[in-house]
DNA sequence: GTAGGGTTAG
């Protein structure tokens, strides 16, 4: 009995030491007491080891394996501390290895956190087949009604992508809660289905479930790819409503929205009012400065960034570097690209090559850029491409055609590139040049990436393809954009020759202005989001009709934004 | 003795 009591208390105690361990060199020193006690084959106190060195910070996964592999007598407590340890470390293969020892060759048997652990090792190896697998031995354990489990695999099977799996799982779950709704949500939008993830919100309306701020943050960021502004600024209060506002995720979400949707100023009003900025709040901001040219206020939003001594990533440095390059800011793009690595220690990747060379190329000076692209490694097709644009600006055929020769090279020559090339030719009036990559896209059966422009009216977006026919009320929008064409040229817009010569067709952001003309009040601001790069001809119609119908006009380009208003555009013409 | 969740860039 006096034993037993004695092995109690020191237990106790090495339980106590445990809990105020903060060290490896603590651990080590607890390990060595729990030895010379006598208690080397404690299993509560090893399991106690094990779970430290395996989980906390201050442990090691290392000193967790030897310690796993002298125990004599292995329960599920100590295959779950291992597994677990694994899954969140930098090598969550081993957690599976483990699983597979326990699962195969030992005496323990999985329990539903034995599961949950395993399943966030595959997620992160996005181990497809295993986690069909562990799937598997879920259903056999009997386990596949527990919502942790069940939202585990939803995250699993979204993070290969497997949507439609995700979905099932999702479907034949017998209780849902908020995270399981929540994790549908983000295996949307993790694979660009951003409407299908606002799609989930009226289902959850429907159920009744409730939101929270993790909703929110999932929603706001769909509605930010979207460019749905009516939906979001629905979200936002919503948020009020909540009291999830002052909340630091939703705010960077609300921000990055707001500059993505195309009203900078609300994003900046956000900004300003939010307590707490973390990275995410900083990079949000600069980027949005940036995708709307805004290159002097990115860069003050930088200065600010570092005064209040947060430490800038290599996000922070694609905002300030597509901020400059639009705004035409050479001298500070070129200071910021080098202060990037000699100051804070960042590694310029390719899209801040991409970033350099186009504020070079974009500035007319090509030379520079074609040095950036040598000096970068590896050489990577996106540059060349971005050179290829500035060689569309400043009808330059002969870096034009090195671009389009280095891109052969690379066997990554597309469509759009030859299109390019072609714009080229034609702006110097070089015919047999237009031809011959007329020629070229029709012999290697190069595939166009189709065209496609949103519209947002009311809480609906609205889908434009080239000569969209598919839409409902197809007939009214070939009749109003008919009449727009009119009264734009009455306001200075000439159709673009080359257009002419090449095309009949209708560009869906045209189709989408005549919609948004038909579709929203007198007034009031037009916001379109393309897939790609709006063409000069496009442009010059929207600056007419900015005019002419006196509407402010928002266009969110793959790269960039246009605001319209009186005949001018923000990006002076320079994109 | 332990579990599942969020935002920028791509």
């Amino acid at each position: 009995m006096r034993e037993e009591n004695l092995e109690m208390s020191k237990e106790k105690a090495i339980i106590t030491l445990l809990q105020g361990c903060n060290s490896l060199n603590k651990l080590r020193k607890i390990h060595a007491h729990v030895l010379v006690s006598g208690l080397r084959h404690h299993v509560a106190i090893n399991n106690k080891l094990l779970n430290f060195c395996a989980i906390s910070v201050s442990g090691s996964l290392a000193y967790a394996q030897l310690l796993f592999h002298q125990m004599e007598c292995l329960q599920t407590e100590a295959w779950n501390s291992i597994i677990r340890g694994f899954a969140q470390s930098s090598s969550p293969i081993d957690a599976v290895a483990y699983y597979n020892q326990m699962v195969c060759a030992s005496f323990s048997s999985p329990d539903t956190f034995t599961f949950s652990f395993v399943l966030k090792a595959c997620e992160r190896l996005k181990a497809e087949r295993k986690c069909k697998e562990i799937h598997g031995t879920v259903i056999r354990c009997g386990y596949d009604g527990d919502v942790i489990i069940c939202t585990n695999l939803v995250k699993c099977y979204a993070a290969m992508g497997s949507v439609c799996i995700a979905q099932q799982v999702f479907d034949k779950m017998p209780v849902r809660d908020l995270v399981a709704w929540n994790a549908l949500i983000s295996c949307f939008s993790q694979q660009g289905l951003h409407g299908e993830a606002l799609q989930v919100y009226n289902q959850m309306r429907s159920e009744n479930v409730g939101v929270d701020g993790f909703t929110l943050v999932g929603l706001i960021s769909s509605c930010a790819h979207l460019g749905a502004l009516n939906i979001g600024v629905q979200m936002h209060r919503f948020a009020r409503e909540k009291g999830l506002v002052e909340s630091l995720y939703v705010g960077n979400a609300l921000i990055d929205m707001y500059a993505k949707c195309g009203s900078l100023d609300q994003a900046i009003f956000i900004f300003d009012r939010m307590h707490r900025k973390d990275i995410f709040t900083w990079n949000s901001m600069i980027v949005g400065y940036g995708v709307h040219g805004r290159g002097t206020e990115a860069i003050f939003c930088f200065e600010r960034m570092l005064e209040a001594r947060m430490q800038p990533n290599s996000v922070t440095f694609l905002g300030l570097l597509c901020g400059c390059s639009h705004q035409g800011l050479v001298q500070e793009g070129v200071k910021y690209f080098n202060l990037m690595s000699s100051k804070f220690r960042l590694r310029p990747e390719v899209k801040h090559y991409g970033c350099l060379v186009d504020l070079y190329g974009r500035a007319g000076k090509l030379e520079k850029a074609l040095e950036t692209i040598r000096n970068s490694s590896p050489n990577d097709p996106v540059l060349w491409r971005i050179l290829l644009g500035s060689c569309k600006i400043h009808k330059n055929v002969g870096v034009g055609e090195i671009a389009m020769n280095n891109l052969n090279e690379l066997g990554a020559t597309n469509a759009g590139d030859c299109i390019l090339l072609a714009t080229i030719y034609a702006g110097v009036n070089d015919t047999a040049g237009v031809a011959s990559m007329r020629k070229t896209i029709k012999s290697q059966g190069i595939k166009t990436s189709p065209g496609w422009s949103w519209i947002e009216i009311g809480e609906q977006v609205h889908k434009f393809v080239v000569d969209d026919k598919s839409h409902r009320d197809s007939i009214e929008v070939y009749e109003r954009l008919r009449e727009v064409l009119h009264q734009a040229s009455l306001f200075g817009y000439i159709r673009d020759a080359e257009t002419l010569k090449t095309s009949t067709t209708y560009h869906s952001e045209k189709l989408a202005i005549a919609f948004g003309l038909a579709r929203t009040a007198d007034g009031t601001p037009i916001r379109i989001v393309k897939n790609l790069r709006v063409c000069r001809d496009c442009h010059s119609f929207m600056k007419a009709v900015s005019v002419a119908f006196d509407r402010e006009i928002i266009v969110r380009d793959r790269v960039r934004f246009h605001h319209f208003k009186g005949g001018q555009c923000s990006c002076n013409d320079y994109w």
